[in-house]
Parts: C-alpha cells; structure tokens; sequence
DNA sequence: CATTTAAAATGAACGCAATTCACTTTTCTA
DNA sequence: TAGAAAAGTGAATTGCGTTCATTTTAAATG
C-alpha cells in the first residue's frame, strides 16, 4: 500500500504527455493530417472493440493492429503502448460524454431536474454504448489510480456535474445544505454506476437499464426511511 | 460486448475448479496438511502484498516467490496460475469480512442501524486493511465480469446482507416498500465503494475514512430533498 | 518529369515475464 | 534402511509487448 504511486502514476504521466506527442507528430505535417489523423481514428476504434471484447488483459496488440488494418508497429507511431491506447480511448471518449451530459443538465431549470438527468443520461449512455461503457467500467478501473486519483481531470470534470447541481439547490433551497458537494457526487455516481456495471456485465438484459432511473433518483432525493 | 464471457468466464470456471483441485490436494496427505497450508498461505499473504504495491499486471510471479520464501514453480503447485491467484485472494480473504459484518449488523436491533452499520463498517474495514481494500476495490475489478456477475457467490453474499437489512426494514415499517431490495443493495455498495476506493486511491489521507459514514447514511435514509 | 529527401509503414527480431517440466530433495511407508 | 511418493526447484519454453532496420509512399526540388 504504501508506493501505490509506482504503478500506474508513473507510467501513465509519461503515457499523458506522449499522447501530446502524438497528436504533435499528428499535426505537424499539413496535408498529411487527414490520413493521419484517419488511421488513429481507426486504430482507437479498434482498440475500443478489441479492448471489450477480449478484455485489456487478453487483448493483443496484434489483434488491435489486424482489426485496424495496419502493421503492429504502426500502433506504435500514434500510440506510446498499450496503456496509453486505453489512456487515450478514456480521456478522447469521455469529452463528448461530458459534453453531452453538461447540455442535457442545461436544459433543465431545478437542480431537483438536473439530478434526475444526470442519472437518466448516464444509464442511457451505457445503454447505447455498451463497448464504451463496458471499457469505462470495467477495464479502465486497473488504471483508477490514473482516473480516480486527483489528477484525473476528465473524470473529476464528469463528477463535478454532480456537485454542480448539488451547490445550486442548495442556493435555491431545494436541498439540505448540510450535504457536502465532494462526498455526494462520489455518493451519487457510485450507486449509478455499480448497476450500470452490474447491468453491463449481466448476461440477460431483461429490463432496460434506464428504466432504474426513477427509482435511483427517489432514494437520493427522498431516501428510504419512510 | 458480444463476448463478455470469453474473457473471464471461461478462464475463471477452469480457475475455480483448480482452486477446489489445490484444496484436494491440500487435504489428501494427512501429516503434509499443516506444512501445506502454511506454504499456500505464505504465497498468499505474499501475492497480496506484492499485488498491492506493485499492482497485479506489474506484479511478477518472481516476486511474489521471493517474498513467500518460495521457488517460482511452487506457487504453481498451489495456484493454477497468476488469475487463480487473485480469485483466490477474493474468495478466501472475503469470507471473514462477510461474517465480520454478518455479525456487526446481527448486534442491532432496527434495520436503520444495520443499514448505518454496514456503512461503518466496510468503511472502518477499508481503512484498516488498505492492501486488502485496494485489491478488492481497484485491482479486482479488472476480473469483474467473475466477480459482479451472477456467479460471483461470496460477492453477492456480502450485498445480499444490505438487501435483507432493507426488507426487514421494509416489514418492521421503518422504510418505503417501493423500494426493490436488489436495486437498493447496489446503489448503497455502490455509493460506499465509490467513496472508500476514492479514498483508497488519494495520497495524501486526511481525514478518517470512517468520519464519512454518518453522511452517507443519512443520504440514504432521508436524501438530499428539504 | 526525374531525383532527392523525408515521412509513414512494416514485420521480423528482441527481451521480459508467465508457465512448464525434467530433475532433485524431502517425507512417508513397510 | 530401502524404495516409493509427494514436494519443491529453477532452467528452458513460450507468448506477447515493444523496438528498429528496412521498405514503401509521399512531398519537395530543379
């Protein structure tokens, strides 16, 4: 426990700064950039299917490079190694699910409306995007010192919708102002997703995941003490 | 998505049945048993700790050896290989956890305080047994299709300990019976977890983990709605 | 258009670490 | 105490991530 540090930390801050890299090298060349930026696009796609799939674990680099249709060794001009490709696929995929989610929260006028769609759109997502869902929650919790940890900015970004719309009720009176924002958007979050985990990882998907929606949003707003 | 079950699941089942296997072998020598399982358990406690300083994809089965006191092929005597491992791990360092909190919750009267206890409990258990914590919370996952599937027995056994609080609850009158007691058992783990592996994962602690647990509990038992 | 130069792409070769197995040591049995 | 069986060993095998010398493709130059 005590050098948590030395696994991913170190790993994946050179993995960040290499995906800098990356994209310099992408930019830099100025016709090219179509192409380029097509076979990353294609290479992290194939990670993504390959990743779900098989798992982090299992998969092989070969099995991404044939999935993409380039050689193995061209995984690696756009990517530093494996762990950077899942890096990459997190902190790439997340920004529109965040993007999503911020107008989705934007629309609505209460913060009592801005919970519920945090947790209606969050199910939904993993609804649609099982791959990806699959990836967030499940695979890329091996690097959660990276996600989870304070300098996880995406990650943190998603959670401080939460907090967001926690702070605005309590300013509109909505909500207990007892309540600390930091605590209850990891409160929040971790219900919603461990049954969006469950649901992804259940084989019979009998009900629609966003069907729990109401029922989550009931107990967080109103609890279950009668 | 398609194949979830490739990954794990096959491997898993064939690990599990070793694990009955290394067990067997345990108990047929009459005289070796107490050398045996004072070996397995040495490569054991080993694996955890290397597991939760190094992480278990950095982990080296040489290291885990060197630290049992062990040649590398022994540790394959006894585990069927690295994955069994770490399964192993889970379910045999869960089942003391699970009876400890069978046991905090059996000390209460009303399932109020069952709920607050479970609270308190996983959270007092998380801060004292960080390695332990982090396999279980961070490095675990990564084989969650076994663990959070609908196999994963000691698992569900641990949440089926919040589901039973919840319905006597639900009987005795103190909560809604609205609530499904399978929904809730997730969103409460999944709530505490999130909050533990958050706290698991940051560096500089400070403050107990333990102190969070009043706050959660009465999110769930009131919500956050004036 | 031919030629030079640079960028991209390739896949065989390298190295590390999980797993195996032919062999040694220890323990049990008679 | 001899012989058999069980445990234990670590060098050899194997698989896979990563590298790099080479080839292919594209851009620049005159």
């Amino acid at each position: 426990m005590h050098n948590l540090v030395d696994f991913p930390a170190r790993i994946f801050y050179i993995e960040s700064s290499s995906l800098q890299a990356a994209r310099v090298r992408l930019t830099q060349g100025e016709v090219r950039k179509d192409m380029s930026a097509g076979k990353r696009e294609k290479i992290l796609k194939a990670a993504i299917s390959v990743f779900a799939s098989r798992g982090f674990y299992n998969a092989k680099m070969e099995d991404i490079a044939r999935e993409a249709g380039v050689a193995v060794g061209t995984t690696y001009l756009y990517f530093e190694n494996k762990d950077d490709l899942m890096i990459s696929i997190f902190e790439e995929e997340m920004e529109p699910l965040i993007n999503r989610m911020r107008e989705n929260m934007a629309t609505k006028t209460t913060a009592t409306e801005k919970i519920a769609t945090f947790i209606h759109s969050h199910l939904t997502f993993v609804e649609r995007n099982p791959d990806m869902a699959h990836l967030l929650e499940v695979e890329m919790r091996f690097c959660s010192q990276f996600i989870l940890g304070y300098h996880g900015g995406r990650f943190k970004e998603y959670l401080d919708l939460i907090s967001a719309a926690l702070v605005e009720g309590q300013i509109s009176g909505e909500f207990k102002t007892a309540i600390h924002p930091s605590i209850f958007k990891q409160i929040l979050f971790g219900a919603v997703d461990q049954i969006a985990t469950n649901y992804t990882v259940s084989k019979p998907k009998r009900t629609l995941l966003s069907s729990f929606a109401d029922e989550i949003t009931s107990v967080i707003l109103h609890g279950i003490a009668k």
